[in-house]
DNA sequence: GTCTATACTCAGATAGAC
DNA sequence: GTCTATCTGAGTATAGAC
């Protein structure tokens, strides 16, 4: 029986989410030049025309890949920002959404941190400036605002905030620490939170 | 004692140092991938031939280039590490050497912090596990043992104590900083070193 | 809409004269 | 050691059948 490649319960599982999925797996793991429009071909088992029909050319590709991963991230922080009243829980929140993420999807945590997008998709915007970004230094800024953030530069605070967290994401991507980034949560977030609290 | 040459004398600019120079321009400003031989061969006003009688190929461009910069990391590092006693000296120094670089040759710390090294030079170790982090490394070990940082897993008080920084310069390379990132440098260690203060 | 076959470009690398 | 000229193959993208 086949894995639910072909053949599974959303039925038709359209050839431009199948190209997207291949995209990610191998951007992810070779990179996005070292990986051609053939090796997608290969491995999402449709054809080349089929995938330059559903896309303008391989950049096509990685930019909508990119556009759903990032969109797909800021709801999730929206979501959090939301859901959660203090700062702190706002934060300590986005922390363990991160750090799940990247245990259970870290092709996905690869593409978005990892990938120089600049050097292939020239006209988007560095990912820390995009919207889950900015939310996240929506949080701290209402956190300075509050009284719960020390008072300083915002761009210092987010940075102080999210920098240890982000560094022990890249070195699990690395696969320099051998256990589950989750397995530091609470360690690492005390650290980040000692760095910015009043 | 110069600091560059080793075996043969060196003339004018010999085309190892010209290419290599030329190449570290084009990768950081363009990327790796998007830089040819050609475009090497073209500014910096050598032969392809040439080129490659003093590499292997286009990686081992980016291998040479790599590991000059890195050994000249090590090096200032360990200058930091003999020349200062504490730990929160040392890598205060080590905040203020990154900074300055950032500002001073952006080029070698995008290279050095942004290329996604293990694209194009598989058996690279990460930049992390190399030998000027290994330094930075062993300061926080050796302040943890000291009592001079807080008792609590190595990995994680160095990711705390560089991943700010790190964002910040980061930020700075990819022009989200208005502002030189010396501007911001005792607001970052403030907040990096209360993180991890006992 | 999906496919196969193929055209075209260009980067990486080599040969061999000087 | 340095150069020019050239080869080869990979990879993007298209044409056109079904």
């Amino acid at each position: 029986m086949e894995p639910e490649k072909e053949k599974s319960a959303p039925r038709n599982k359209d050839i431009r989410s199948l190209t997207l999925d291949t995209a990610l797996d191998l951007f992810s793991i070779r990179g996005y030049f070292s990986t051609s429009v053939h090796h997608i071909q290969k491995q999402a088992g449709v054809s080349i025309g089929s995938i330059y029909h559903h896309f303008k050319n391989k950049e096509g590709i990685a930019k909508a890949l990119y556009d759903d991963l990032v969109k797909q991230m800021g709801q999730s922080m929206t979501k959090i920002m939301a859901s959660e009243e203090t700062t702190e829980n706002r934060l300590k929140a986005v922390f363990a959404h991160l750090f799940e993420l990247t245990e259970t999807s870290p092709n996905v945590m690869q593409y978005i941190l990892y990938a120089r997008h600049r050097e292939f998709m020239p006209d988007e915007i560095p990912i820390c400036s995009s919207r889950p970004f900015a939310i996240i230094r929506e949080m701290v800024r209402e956190g300075i605002e509050k009284g719960e953030v020390r008072q300083m530069d915002l761009t210092v605070a987010s940075a102080s905030l999210m920098g240890g967290a982000i560094r022990l994401i890249y070195l699990r991507l690395d696969g320099v620490l051998e256990k589950p980034v989750t397995f530091y949560l609470d360690e690492i977030w005390e650290c980040c939170w000692k760095s910015v609290a009043p």
